[in-house]
DNA sequence: GAAATAGTGTCTCTTAGACACTATTTC
DNA sequence: GAAATAGTGTCTAAGAGACACTATTTC
């Protein structure tokens, strides 16, 4: 019988394979990216939490892997952003790259102690093909934020809708209108109130809210033509 | 120096990485996807075009080249929409299969003598990877057919507005209000009218337009909270 | 009381979708 | 003429955004 292990593919050229995760969590007024002190002898001081892909082993379930050792929690929600194999230098000198976007609530649990946030606006020198990755990943966090849960995973289980708003503005990077924002909240019926309300210094106390889905709107409206420029 | 190839990065497992593409072109009321043989004494007798990955090249590059192979043309648009490396079964035996959606006016050029275009409502029997990839690339298509110009290239370079709206309700899988899309082509300026009309039986003409983008309309208004429900 | 933050009512403008129509062809 | 397809004018309903307001807290 004719061997299919991946180990023996005919003719396949074997290829070093990375698994690159860009890690996010708001921090006060920025977006947080999780890094991990970069291999002894390294170019970079700091990296991206990366592993070797190892056949037999799903790449988004080791991803998941190599989240928790990092982070010591597995992440609120997970993507691949793309597989780069171009010129640009990984730090373990993978020839493939297969980038991740993840999310979590932070309060989670601390990263580990070789791990630390850094503002995405004051990142240190990182190797290209990482530097590249935050960038398409920031992009696909924007991208998927309204037809996935990313914004309730990036805060904790209750929040008051202040902080769901900025939590959108911040991944945007523009202002998002209030009443506006809260009408079109309760239209699609994802969020639930608490009886809890949470008082932070001056002004009023804030509901608090939890993500709860009621149902599916199945109808995006009508047909787009935005951003056709290509 | 340390050696940073790819082929001796420390501690790396080598892997058999494959590149699958699903080509898709509308004929008639269906869109059809292009498939390949199958290799000698493979299981089954059709499969996607694919090709192992090799290190040093751009696995997009090449992905354009395997395309180019089967079409006899390159694509009009290309996109990657995921890395799959569990249990399913790749033809090959890959570990690991960078899946990719592309799409041509077909008219370009026909296919190579050991390719043929099927509608995607009757593909023969494929390998699970592959099958699964199909519905996954037909998924990225409706999703940015709106910030993508992919109806465009499923079209030849000039083309009558019903043709256009076919190519987006053959993707959408649902009708399109004819006046409504009408409307939002012309506030995109994505289009210009030619000289030309074409006559197709009966009927009164249709003017021919191309694709011509003016501007770019940056404002998707609003936060939309659609299909949060995961 | 002022300052700060939370939350809401109302108006306008844009636009998706329905409906009905006109226009131009083949038969 | 009828049938078929292309293309448009008008109305309605939904929703985004502006504006202004009320509500509840700390100081």
């Amino acid at each position: 019988m004719r061997d299919r292990s991946s180990s023996s593919a005919r003719g396949a050229k074997q290829t070093a394979v990375s698994l690159d995760i860009v890690l996010c969590t708001p921090r006060g007024r920025s977006l947080t990216v999780l890094l991990v002190r970069g291999a002894e002898g390294g170019r970079e001081k700091w990296t991206l939490p990366w592993a070797w892909f190892t056949p037999g082993t799903s790449p988004d379930d080791r991803a998941v892997h190599v989240i928790a050792d990092a982070l010591g929690a597995k992440p609120g929600w997970l993507a691949q952003v793309g597989a780069t194999g171009d010129e640009r230098r990984h730090p373990g000198g993978a020839a493939l790259s297969i980038g991740y976007a993840a999310v979590t609530a932070a309060r989670d649990r601390g990263p580990a102690a070789d791990a630390q946030w850094f503002p995405v606006g004051s990142l240190p020198p990182l190797a290209p093909r990482h530097a590249t990755l935050i960038a398409t990943a920031q992009l696909a966090l924007r991208e998927r934020l309204d037809t996935a849960p990313i914004a309730f995973r990036l805060l904790p289980a209750t929040f008051t809708l202040t902080e769901l708003q900025d939590v959108y503005e911040l991944l945007l990077g523009r202002r998002v209108h209030k009443a506006s924002f809260r009408r079109s909240l309760q239209a699609a019926w994802l969020v639930e109130p608490t009886d809890e309300w949470r008082s932070e210094g001056r002004g009023r106390p804030a509901q608090l809210f939890r993500y709860a889905p009621r149902k599916r709107r199945g109808g995006r409206r009508g047909v787009r033509f935005e951003l056709l420029g290509g």
